[in-house]
DNA sequence: CGGATTTGACCAGCGC
DNA sequence: GCGCTGGTCAAATCCG
């Protein structure tokens, strides 16, 4: 404290030549302590200070029986200091002053000011960060009960033409939905946004038939089904075309549960390893050869919690074996180690958006922060994402074989490869492989919305499959969200939606792309 | 010795 | 109905 103009530009050694002069007087410290002053002072800038300096010392008890003794060299900042007697005994003889165990305490001093004051701003940040949350989920949630509202007006109109229609909205009636009509009116717009501002007439209509479908799955799946993770897709076809009714938001949710376990969340990336750690522990129950594939497939199952249904398929790309294909599926019934979150959530949001036709009033889709927030990621993600609804699955596949070669290159601009990175998911710079996935794939019974979609891989039945590839585009969930939307908006506006896809850069696939 | 892995058997769906 | 395929089970085996 009584050092600060050492630590104030090296003005120590001049004032220490001009100490003499005023050494009897205990002042010539007192010109050291001029923060706000370059120039030289003369008497009176002394005396002035000095008033300062006893205004200051007023204000700390700590030192007043010490003020004249202590040649004043009192800032302020002496409050936050833990200066002994001892210490400004060595300042009173004048003989014995160690300069750097006194630098050493102004600069703590200073550390002490500073992480104070980034402690206020960080409460501060929080704070606002709070608020600001708060008042978007309460949008969120406003909006999501306007549309029910609407939705529900609409139900009760609408229940018994859908009820004919009820067969007829399983999958082949969606198997041509394609990405035509993205509609985007600006790329900085939200997903979520594209996706609740859709019409609420075109919602309704979509809800009405998706709601009966997870009432029935609700009603003929137990819970414990949810356990066996990859389930039995033929079971939910069947149920599908069963007829259904209404019992309630409960239900729907659990049906949604129930439903949401065949979303799934492939990684492809390279990686030399078997199998990649992604933060969840993982036993192996199968390997099977698949079919047009020399190497074989490992199965997994989450055993981070008994019970938990997330499974995984491992396996190595055909074509290039470099390649390994991370398929999730399934929902963590447990909390993930925050280093799976981040990425866990991605794969989420990846499914929920996948999946958000048919999760719209779920407010897992909405309303779920962690979602919001992946969904954000990627919004930015300019990796190569394919939708894929090949029977019985659909699939949402996130390559990243492209971004990992060059992960850590200047042009990397995969904000999903560098979250990563700044996630310290190491092993993400040696295998371009995400480490955290497996996290809740929400799927609604209405799968067959995206029947239509293929992976190109895949052999494509012709008018039937579409693939949604978006290279490169920092807008990608932006413009997937838009494309389930157009998905969502149903057959009767697909046809007349083949015009602007925007600024997003987004590969519509039709037919003409396979 | 306990947990993880391997591997053949089994089951169900789907296409022919 | 039969065969193919994907997925799962469970006993055997391996490993620390």
């Amino acid at each position: 404290m009584f050092r600060f103009p050492v630590s104030l530009g090296g003005q120590g050694d001049n004032l220490k030549q001009t100490q003499p002069s005023d050494e009897q007087h205990h002042r010539p410290i007192m010109d050291e302590v001029d923060f706000f002053r370059s120039e030289k002072r003369d008497d009176q800038n002394v005396i002035t200070e000095e008033t300062h300096r006893l205004h200051v010392k007023r204000e700390n008890s700590r030192v007043d029986d010490d003020d004249d003794r202590s040649m004043g060299i009192n800032t302020g900042l002496n409050l936050l200091t833990a200066n002994t007697g001892s210490d400004e005994s060595l300042v009173d003889d004048g003989l014995s002053v160690d300069m750097e165990e006194k630098r050493t305490k102004i600069e703590n001093t200073q550390l002490r000011e500073e992480l104070k004051k980034s402690n206020e701003e960080n409460q501060r940040l929080k704070e606002m960060l709070s608020q600001t949350t708060n008042n978007f989920n309460s949008l969120q949630m406003q909006l999501v009960a306007v549309m029910r509202q609407e939705e529900d007006h609409h139900h009760l109109a609408t229940i018994e033409s859908k009820d004919k229609d009820t067969n007829r909205h399983e999958a082949p009636e969606m198997v041509p939905r394609q990405f035509i009509d993205l509609g985007l009116p600006s790329a900085e717009v939200s997903s979520d946004e594209r996706i609740t501002s859709r019409s609420p007439q075109s919602l309704l209509e979509d809800s009405s038939s998706r709601q009966r479908a997870k009432r029935v799955l609700e009603i003929e799946e137990s819970p414990e089904n949810e356990s066996n993770g990859w389930g039995n897709p033929s079971k939910v076809s069947k149920h599908n075309a069963s007829s259904s009714n209404g019992n309630g938001n409960a239900i729907d949710q659990s049906a949604a549960e129930a439903t949401m376990r065949k979303a799934r969340v492939s990684v492809r990336a390279r990686s030399e390893a078997p199998m990649l750690s992604d933060g969840c522990q993982w036993r192996k129950y199968g390997q099977k050869m698949a079919k047009g594939n020399p190497c074989p497939r490992a199965y997994y199952r989450c055993t981070m919690a008994v019970g938990c249904p997330v499974r995984k398929q491992v396996q190595r790309c055909a074509d290039d074996r470099s390649i390994l294909i991370t398929t999730y599926e399934g929902n963590h019934n447990h909390p993930l180690p925050p280093a799976a979150m981040y990425m866990a959530s991605t794969t989420t949001a990846a499914a929920s958006m996948l999946l958000s036709g048919s999760t719209m009033s779920n407010q897992d889709g909405l309303m779920n922060p962690t979602n919001l927030f992946a969904r954000t990621m990627l919004t930015c993600s300019s990796s190569m994402a394919t939708i894929s609804a090949s029977a019985p699955f659909p699939t949402i596949t996130l390559d990243l074989t492209e971004s990992a070669s060059d992960v850590n290159g200047p042009t990397n601009n995969n904000p999903l490869m560098q979250f990563a990175q700044r996630s310290g998911f190491a092993e993400l710079n040696q295998s371009g492989l995400p480490q955290m996935m497996g996290q809740a794939l929400y799927y609604n019974q209405q799968q067959s919305k995206f029947s239509g979609l293929h992976i190109p891989s895949q052999s494509l039945n012709a008018g039937e499959s579409v693939n949604a590839a978006m290279p490169a585009n920092p807008n990608f969930a932006a413009a997937l969200a838009a494309a389930i939307t157009s998905i969502i908006n149903g057959s009767s506006n697909h046809q007349n939606g083949s015009s602007n896809s925007s600024n997003n850069n987004v590969t519509t696939s039709s037919g003409d792309r396979q």
